[in-house]
RNA sequence: GGGCCCGUAGCUCAGCGGUAGAGCACCUCCUUUGCAAGGAGGACGCCCUGGGUUCGAAUCCCAGCGGGUCCA
């Protein structure tokens, strides 16, 4: 770490007058104008700006913003609109967006894609899901925040590879002055800036960083990410990982919006400052009311808070102590105190939480960011339920979803009302469980077994302090262990990383990349090139050309089939794949390298599919006119007689929306508008039609092929029709739930749709014919059949029993005596039912009943047996089979059985009255 | 994407190889007519679907469908 030294020498500091200083209390090196003890930040130093705000003027959190964006786009900086909070909408490594960096990671930093701007300014809306158990307490965590940044992206001139960018727009030292300026603009007097150096990692990236410390509280840091991670790197980081220097190097700032508000403001903590309206509110609403002097103890104690990171100390209950014993007050009294106002300030957070994460199209669900945005809301619920705040969820949120600009606010609010209708429910499961197992430990005297705690929360999602609520209630005893979310990781187990070894083949990546032709004229099936290489595979021979009409497998879209011919030979083209923009045709045979070959493509099967991929966008767009604009793809798959469409959406698509869906997407094939493909700048595509572009995932390069299906835009490399008209019909053939908030539109498109259609009509004659009925009177007749059946399955099992105590009645005839009990011993072919039912009313009669039975292609035995008979018919029953090649039981009084010998029946039942007689006497 | 749990009467669930059960709700009668009333009787089940194991499966195994939950 300490090799980084010199990466701090900057020219500006030397010019300054700053010098390199090292913290008496934490031993962290840190540059000051002025010479200090300490390093300025808590807990080496207190907040100095609570009640005395630390700039010239107060500003709302807006005013800031537009302050900052503002200060850099005069110092040359392009200002950008902010990206959205779900980062997984552009990069699959993250599901939410942490700072302003990640907007360009990871093709702009590593130089493959330019920049929307250069250099830029942002105020970037970010989640740190790992911030939760501090918000609130520490006075300065938010969940939700803004960070403003202004990043600018160099290259360096002695590169060797190319980039989308070149040269240094400016590095270190202009940052640091950047930083000091605006500081200055806001009235801040330079000497009480610190810089910390903090070398910085993350994301395989690292570099050298100043934290920015002024009167106590952390304001922005200035990253310069310069190096990639390399096991051969010269430098090892805090990590532990070695990185070495790359090609590009960029400025990465990140400014706190909230904190910079907070400082200008001065309250006792950042959320009074940022959302005053919604935490005054929330005290209303909770009922909470302080006295001055209560005031001035939260505001002293606010002074104090900067040591409660719950990260970093060991027990919160101590820190407080500590707090309260410096102020000189119970510590349970502050405690009380304190409290109910940190869940005020977090609940305020949670909803901004879940205003950007809904409002950004993110759909509550069992994975991914909709898990993310479930674990909040049923934590913000708790929060709200425990302050006995009455006002709704779907308010609050609303509230903050309003103040934020969102527009699709009735949608938030459905979400977040399903949400907790769910989790309502959830929780009365829950208890139900918990107070049925409460109540069988408490009868047995045990604690509930930790096993059973870890269960009911990893199977049923129950807390294991509202166990120990419900226990109590039960006088049942409850050992919740310490490192209980430990045990619950354990159960999980490890997830082994699976390395994927792509070995690289040199010779693949010294060819060129193949010219694609079917982006010229999609509907072409022939064309001519030649024959660039053929490599021999395990199973056959991948063949490159310099050009190619078919199309790669790839978004959902399997690949061509077809055939290249020269003159002598035709090889059949079974799969074309796409490895770093050389496209393999895979054949059986060999065509020869550098023959020039006449390709032609299967066209029923590509005509097939560009329709069923057209169609797919025609549903997606459609599903979202008719179930919101939140809608979009979780994943499709194309084939040639039907294709699937995944959606994200917060509930099951009902029968009705899904004929809906149906209708607008066959309006939109009847009005038969063009279908159109463009290649434009892929920023200006962004900003003219936002994210949603990426639907089936995000492409590399400057520029992005989009098709326009009427409003419809996507980021798409398939191959489409040239006219909806030329789809023919849409049918949706059905619907199913792959997770808690994504559902699966089956459908096919063309004449796969005309052919589901007849398929599901063969069955449904075929009910019909079967029925000896017309089509559309089958649902009637089925109902009434099913009744009918049903009422002659009670009929007959009301008229064995009245068989069974008939032939009962005949029992004197065949009854034989065992000891002093009568036996009545009998061959009747008849079900098992039919068996339990006679052999029942034998024993009523005070006989005891052995019956025997062939029916059904095995020997059977039931046998009854009376009250106050000493006879275990069980052991009958097992004696018997045992002679059929079988084996039975039962309970002492009424016993079944038998075997696969159906000859030796006859012969069982004649030693039947041996048997129990043996048995008896025994 | 992976792990785990659950599908039985209208509802909530028990049963976990051997004749399908309880509470609530429902219907009839009695007793009362005071806030979860009491008593007697009654009706209500493709035990999710399809395979397999077994003499025998609601029960065990496999697959599917449906619901829940935890983790990344």
């Amino acid at each position: 770490m300490s090799e980084l030294e010199d990466a701090y020498r900057l020219e500006y500091f030397e010019e300054e007058g700053f010098t390199r200083q090292e913290c008496a209390s934490c031993g962290v090196h840190f540059w000051a104008r002025v010479d200090r003890e300490t390093c300025g930040e808590p807990p080496c130093d207190d907040y100095a700006f609570i009640g005395t705000p630390g700039f010239d003027e107060t500003y709302t959190l807006e005013e800031m913003r537009e302050t900052f964006l503002s200060f850099f786009e005069d110092q040359g900086h392009e200002r950008i609109e902010p990206y959205p909070v779900a980062a997984n909408r552009w990069r699959d490594d993250v599901l939410l967006t942490q700072a302003s960096i990640y907007d360009f990671q990871p093709l702009v930093t590593s130089g493959e894609t330019p920049p929307p701007a250069n250099p830029l300014t942002i105020s970037q809306p970010c989640i740190r899901m790992q911030d939760i158990d501090n918000v609130g307490k520490t006075g300065r965590h938010t969940m939700a925040f803004e960070m403003m940044a202004h990043h600018a992206f160099n290259a360096r001139d002695d590169a060797d590879g190319e980039y989308a960018y070149e040269g240094e727009v400016y590095w270190k030292d202009e940052t640091v002055e950047y930083c000091d300026r605006f500081f200055e603009s806001m009235g801040v007097d330079p000497t009480e800036i610190v810089y910390i150096e903090d070398p910085w990692v993350g994301g395989g990236n690292a570099g050298p960083a100043f934290e920015v410390i002024y009167r106590g509280l952390e304001l922005a840091t200035l990253v310069f990410m310069s190096m990639e991670q390399d096991p051969d790197g010269e430098y090892e980081m805090k990590d532990g990982n070695r990185y070495s220097p790359m090609d590009t190097y960029i400025v990465d700032t990140g400014y706190g919006l909230e904190r910079w508000t907070w400082m200008s403001q001065g309250t006792p903590t950042v959320y009074e400052a940022v959302y005053p309206d919604m935490i005054d509110f929330l005290t209303d609403n909770a009922g909470i009311d302080h006295s001055a002097a209560e005031r001035d103890l939260i505001q002293e104690a606010a002074r104090l808070s900067g040591y409660l990171d719950v990260d970093e100390i060991d027990d919160l209950a101590s820190a407080r102590a500590a707090v309260a014993d410096e102020l000189d007050v119970d510590a349970a009294e502050l405690t009380a105190l304190l409290e109910p106002l940190e869940d005020v300030y977090a609940i305020a957070d949670h909803c901004r939480t879940l205003a950007y994460m809904l409002g950004d199209g993110i759909v509550p669900s069992n994975v991914g960011t909709g898990y993310l945005a479930r674990m909040v809301l049923r934590r913000t619920k708790r929060l709200v339920d425990g302050l006995d705040i009455d006002a709704p969820l779907d308010e609050l949120v609303d509230m903050q979803a309003d103040r934020l600009g969102y527009t699709n606010r009735d949608t938030i609010r459905d979400m977040v009302r399903t949400e907790e209708r769910k989790y309502r429910e959830t929780l009365e499961r829950g208890r139900r469980k918990v107070e049925s197992i409460a109540e069988e430990y408490a009868e047995r005297a045990e604690p509930i077994p930790r096993q059973t705690l870890i269960e009911l929360y990893d199977s049923h999602g129950i807390q294991p302090d509202m166990v120990a609520d419900i226990a109590r209630d039960h006088g049942a005893a409850v050992d919740v262990p310490d490192d209980f979310y430990g045990l619950v990781a354990a159960r999980h187990g490890e997830g082994g990383d699976t390395e994927s070894a792509d070995e690289r083949d040199t010779r693949l990546a010294d060819l060129p990349e193949t010219e694609r032709l079917f982006y010229d004229d999609q509907e072409r099936i022939e064309f001519e090139a030649v024959v660039l290489d053929v490599f021999e595979r395990e199973d056959g021979y991948d063949v490159v050309l310099d050009q190619t009409m078919f199309y790669p497998a790839g978004g959902g879209q399997p690949a061509d089939t077809g055939t290249l011919s020269t003159d002598e030979t035709t090889v059949e083209v079974t799969d074309v794949t796409r490895r770093d923009g050389v496209v393999l045709h895979r054949t059986a045979d060999d065509p020869g390298k550098g023959e020039f070959v006449r390709g032609r493509i299967d066209a029923d099967r590509r005509f097939s599919l560009m329709r069923h991929h057209t169609a797919t966008h025609i549903v997606g767009h459609a599903a979202r006119q008719v179930l919101g604009d939140h809608v979009r793809q979780a994943g499709a798959q194309k084939d040639t007689d039907r294709a699937r469409l995944d959606i994200r959406h917060f509930r099951r698509v009902s029968r009705e929306e899904v004929k809906e869906i149906e209708r607008v997407a066959n309006e939109l094939v009847r009005d038969n508008v063009p279908v159109t493909q463009e290649w434009p700048d892929r920023h200006e595509a962004e900003a003219e039609h936002g994210f949603d572009l990426y639907q089936g995932g995000v492409p590399p390069g400057q520029q992005i092929r989009l098709i326009h299906v009427d409003d419809d835009v996507q980021a798409c490399a398939g191959t489409h029709v040239s006219r909806t008209g030329d789809i023919g019909a849409i049918k949706i053939l059905g619907t199913e739930p792959i997770q808690d908030g994504v559902e699966r539109l089956v459908f096919a498109a063309g004449e796969a749709a005309i052919e589901a259609t007849q398929d599901t009509e063969d069955a449904l004659y075929a009910a019909a014919d079967t029925l000896d009925v017309d089509p559309e009177d089958v649902p009637e007749t089925a109902e009434r059949f099913f009744q009918e059946w049903k009422e002659r399955g009670k009929q007959i099992d009301r008229l064995k029993e009245e068989l069974a105590e008939v032939r009962a009645a005949a029992t004197d005839a065949d009854a034989v005596d065992v000891g002093d009990v009568a036996a009545v011993i009998r061959r009747m072919d008849a079900d098992a039912d039919e068996l339990r039912a006679t052999a029942n009313a034998i024993v009523d009669e005070g006989a005891v009943a052995v019956l025997g039975s062939a029916a059904g292609g095995s020997a059977q035995f039931v046998v009854g047996v009376p009250d106050d008979v000493d006879l275990n018919a069980g052991e009958v029953v097992g004696q018997l089979a045992g002679r059929v090649g079988g084996g039975g039981g039962g309970p002492p009084d009424f016993a079944q059985g038998g075997g696969p010998d159906v000859d030796a029946l006859d012969d069982a039942l004649d030693d039947a009255p041996d048997v129990l007689r043996t048995i008896r006497n025994t």
